[in-house]
DNA sequence: TAAAAATACTCCATAGGTATTTTAT
DNA sequence: ATAAAATACCTATGGAGTATTTTTA
């Protein structure tokens, strides 16, 4: 252990990340709340402290030097832990209470909230939620910025180092109008029946339509010359007839609720999504959520046989999920 | 971003861990330079600002209180990353210089540093190395507490998250008295031939007992009653009749430098260690580091030629080893 | 009773404030 | 000319020191 005595303060670090951040000492004064000499002085002093320039001084804007960008990645994961620490001694006295705030990818949101948060909130009172709705890439990045504390979402997009509890599998099903041939068997569907139809996918940035679109080419399906920015959106579109497409399971009972639609099971290997709550590795509300994740796999588990009615057909046992994992993400 | 001003200052943190290592807040005063009461009062602020009591005060001794435990081990990480932003700027300035702190393991620092501490002084003269040789999960535990920048290793082991660069795959020779049968053929030496022969291996502790003993399992050998500290040691008594044993290829040149030994390779599956510089991921001398493997690398390389002259055959072509990447460890 | 931490108090280094100057567009 | 950061200078908080008291094994 080195641990010489430092020669910065935690405070000239959060004056410094806010000057990055608005590329203004001004702004950075206020958002501090010190007068701009002030943060201007302290500044300075871990310029010279560090031996290096950070900013670039115009008087009309703010640059962040070359080395600036080396140091501040570092400055916001020391603040970040420092936020850390405070919030593990708050956990340590009450383990499950306070706000969490929690993002959920748009393929999930509007599907399996309705069901668990109720749940939540008669499971844990004390603990509040905040949920926020954005596609996977955007919530990690709050994730990791310690904007977000948890997130809902599908583990086969590329997530990076996170802790994860996994709430369920989400198979996949072919989706048609009635009177669609791809719907007249009532049997699993391959890919080999399917080959040549014409898809209706989501729009770019979805994890679901890259998933989706995986599942297509493997069935040679083609992808139609329209992509819908919602799965309602795209279940309307395949009431109406414009083509077939793939759904989460878990979204059938309400995209279907006027039962416009014929779904059928997909023929194993089923293609499948697996959503799971995911943290920053080693954030204090990691215990308070591994608890929350088994919350929402239990009023997951209570919800299957709804799940399986609404496509008509059982489905094979669920794998036994395993909990308490830590690990890192694909790519 | 969170980012509320903080309650507490490293300084805090810095004291708050003296008296954890310590166990006394006079001795913790001495190391950090300052007064009792300076750093009992700073103590107490902290405990004051987390809202929650870090040690047990008693006459004699001081505790750690359960709390302390849980806040302490993110209060060494902070001050770590601390360091490592302060290192980060000096290497901004002077990428390849000062002094690394490097850990090497004892069944390869006899063996390879003496090649390639010359090939490193030369490369980088302003790169100095201190080298500490102890056993790979002591070796962790410095590189996870910033004791040192760096080891040289064998991945088979478990590690634990790190960053690498891979320098060598070392394979395993068979190694026995000249005129035992095992070493009669020149052919690579398979499991069935030695079924049943007493293998002498390392003491417990050693990541290459545990690699020599899995091979001996399959191989379905049994350890005899003897277990050496050393390579050295090993080989010694190999020379002298007490049975057959397996050796690193990379250690034969030097333990076999009398001839003492016949030497035979295995047969495919060739079983072998992977060895790699490692060091903790974000390490500001990451760079440093990895630059540093390559020379190794090529150093390794260099050597090859004479390697496989000392066990009489020649390695199959060692397969592309693969540079800048990073990885979780084994287990 | 003795060793160790806490308290009492003084001092000064420094973070922060206001007023003003410098700088770059 | 003007917006923004740096400088000058003052204030006051609080970190560190010495001397002393309290605590407990």
């Amino acid at each position: 252990m080195r641990s010489s005595p430092h020669p910065f303060t935690l405070r000239q670090l959060q004056y410094a990340s806010a000057v990055a951040d608005l590329r203004s000492f001004r702004r950075a004064a206020e958002r501090c709340h010190v007068s701009q000499p002030s943060l201007s002085a302290q500044v300075i002093q871990l310029e010279e402290a560090l031996g290096v320039r950070l900013f670039e001084r115009g008087s009309r804007r703010v640059l962040v030097t070359a080395a600036g960008e080396a140091v501040l990645g570092r400055v916001r994961r020391m603040l970040l832990e420092a936020d850390d620490l405070a919030e593990s001694v708050r956990q340590l006295g009450d383990p499950l209470s306070g706000t969490l705030r929690l993002g959920v990818i748009p393929t999930i949101s509007p599907y399996l909230l309705p069901e668990v948060v109720p749940e939540m909130r008669a499971r844990h009172p004390g603990l509040s939620a905040v949920w926020v709705e954005d596609k996977t890439e955007t919530l990690m990045e709050a994730l990791r910025d310690g904007r977000l504390d948890g997130a809902l979402l599908a583990l086969e997009a590329p997530l990076g180092e996170v802790e994860k509890e996994v709430i369920c599998e989400d198979p996949f099903v072919l989706v048609a109008p009635p009177g669609h041939p791809l719907v007249q068997s009532s049997a699993p569907a391959t890919p080999q029946e399917m080959r040549g139809a014409g898809f209706l996918l989501l729009d770019d940035g979805h994890c679901f339509r890259d998933q989706a679109l995986d599942y297509c080419a493997t069935a040679r399906g083609r992808e139609l010359d329209f992509r819908a920015t919602s799965l309602a959106t795209l279940a309307q579109m395949v009431a109406g007839g414009a083509g077939v497409t793939l759904l989460p399971r878990l979204a059938v009972p309400v995209e279907n609720r006027r039962s416009e639609l014929s779904v059928r099971r997909l023929a194993s290997p089923e293609p499948h999504r697996t959503l799971a709550l995911v943290w920053r590795p080693r954030s204090p509300l990691g215990p308070a959520l591994r608890l929350l994740g088994q919350t929402l796999r239990e009023a997951c588990l209570a919800a299957e046989p709804r799940l399986d009615a609404a496509i008509g057909g059982k489905s094979p046992p669920p794998g036994r999920v395993r909990g308490r994992t830590a690990a890192r993400g694909r790519s």
